[in-house]
DNA sequence: ATTTTTCCTTGGTATATACCAACCCAGATG
DNA sequence: CATCTGGGTTGGTATATACCAAGGAAAAAT
């Protein structure tokens, strides 16, 4: 019997329901990290609603951060959020390592690249000055967390794109180049993922991610390095030590 | 004529095409900001497609930030991002009014509040120990752009509560309690809003936004105010300058 | 001139259906 | 044994429809 109107028991939509009973599932734990939820048309039949209905349903725990897709595989309980403390400089790749993690980074591409307007201005160099670039995903066992491409001046670290890009770049460039990243400015923003970055992080397009766009500086304050990195939004969170100026 | 398969012309769905369209015409400035969007119905039958699909392509342009929804009123292109600097400890409100912005605060709600555990152990008190707590909804040319609820510990800030709220607290603090805001820790995170956040926020429930969570420390170290901010994502973008504990 | 009413537009929710592409796995084939 | 091949799962896209509630604006009543 379609359409027979609003819940008689609770005047919430119906899809809230459901979602309030999957997050409960989560929350209470029923549901461990990374186990499957149950497929759309489970759902819809389980609640005896539309299948458009219950993927609303679902869409939901997704915004919430509670659940993620994979891909056409389902979705799944989102494990606890990641912290990236964005204030302590140090390499996301080595303190991973340091923390025990199951860091896995892969290579999608590498190269030269001239600066663009934008990057000449945030690096301090001649619109055309070549650079290298190198784009990675960061998976943490073997779930995609973010995609990182990082944009370098060539002149200061020849043959950087000949070595082992699959570890953390700021140990390299201290080792290799003798450059150590000193200050940063740092800016976050959310934003829709791009279909390539979707399929890379196992999303489908237009969800929302967090953008974190990074200018490093070594000892001198000179930028010798730009990266940019897209996060899948719900499995991270970014924070950060503040000192005031004291302007008192 | 239904279900006549996939675009001749372009595989992309067509919900996407729509949406580029759209993107276009934002930014290439044929729409200004803050200006109508065609509504779901319009758009529907200007590119020939149901309403579901035209409304997939709006919702795609607000998760890119594009544009926003104002309740029942329709879609509007979004104003530019709002950048927040974080590592400033200055308060939004003064900081806006030094940039001569239109800030508007509206008072929510104000009371005591007893501090649970993750307040308790945030302030370093006693579980228990009396709180003021203030909410308040932060407003730029009439929109709203977040709701910012405040946590301070009563017994340091008697009779907070009877001054005007509707201005800088940071200012409040420190011309009639003496405490100055020395450091803080930020944490930032993406999540879905809440039903009444939604409501205040002008948005639908389920949208993701970006909450900001701050503790505030005086000269001293001893942690005096805890900050919750919810902020719509898509008006605004967070900044931070970061020094490193140079470990070297 | 002000208030009330009505109507239309807008997004919000919901159903029912259809076909597609990717994926996984089990069973058949080589 | 390894490699194909189906069939079933999953989400992705898309249509067509229906009714609701909130908001705005113009029309009607006071």
């Amino acid at each position: 019997m379609p359409h027979v109107s609003p819940n008689p028991t609770d005047d919430a939509p119906r899809f809230r329901l459901i979602f309030e009973a999957l997050r409960r599932e989560i929350t209470n734990g029923e549901l461990a990290e990374h186990a499957a939820l149950p497929s759309e048309r489970v759902v819809a039949e389980t609640y005896d609603v539309s299948r458009m209905t219950a993927r609303r349903a679902l869409e939901a725990l997704e915004i919430e951060g509670l659940a993620y897709r994979e891909g056409r595989k389902g979705r799944f309980v989102s494990p606890q959020r990641l912290t990236y403390d964005i204030s302590q400089m140090v390499s996301f790749a080595a303190d991973a390592q340091a923390r025990g993690v199951d860091l896995q980074i892969d290579v999608i591409e590498a190269g030269p690249r001239d600066a663009d307007a934008k990057l000449a201005r945030d690096l301090s160099v001649q619109v055309g000055e070549h650079l290298h670039s190198y784009t990675r995903l960061f998976k943490i066992s073997g779930h995609a967390i973010f995609i990182e491409t990082e944009f370098v001046i060539a002149a200061r670290f020849p043959d950087l794109l000949g070595h082992d890009l699959r570890q953390s770049t700021t140990l390299l460039l201290s080792q290799h180049y003798n450059t150590l990243a000193h200050t940063g400015d740092v800016i976050i923003r959310m934003r829709g993922v791009s279909a390539d970055e979707a399929k890379l992080l196992g999303l489908s397009a237009n969800t929302a991610g967090i953008e974190l766009e990074q200018i490093i500086r070594d000892t001198a304050g000179v930028p010798f390095c730009i990266g940019r990195q897209i996060w899948r939004g719900e499995l991270a969170e970014f924070s950060a030590r503040t000192i005031v100026n004291s302007e008192s």
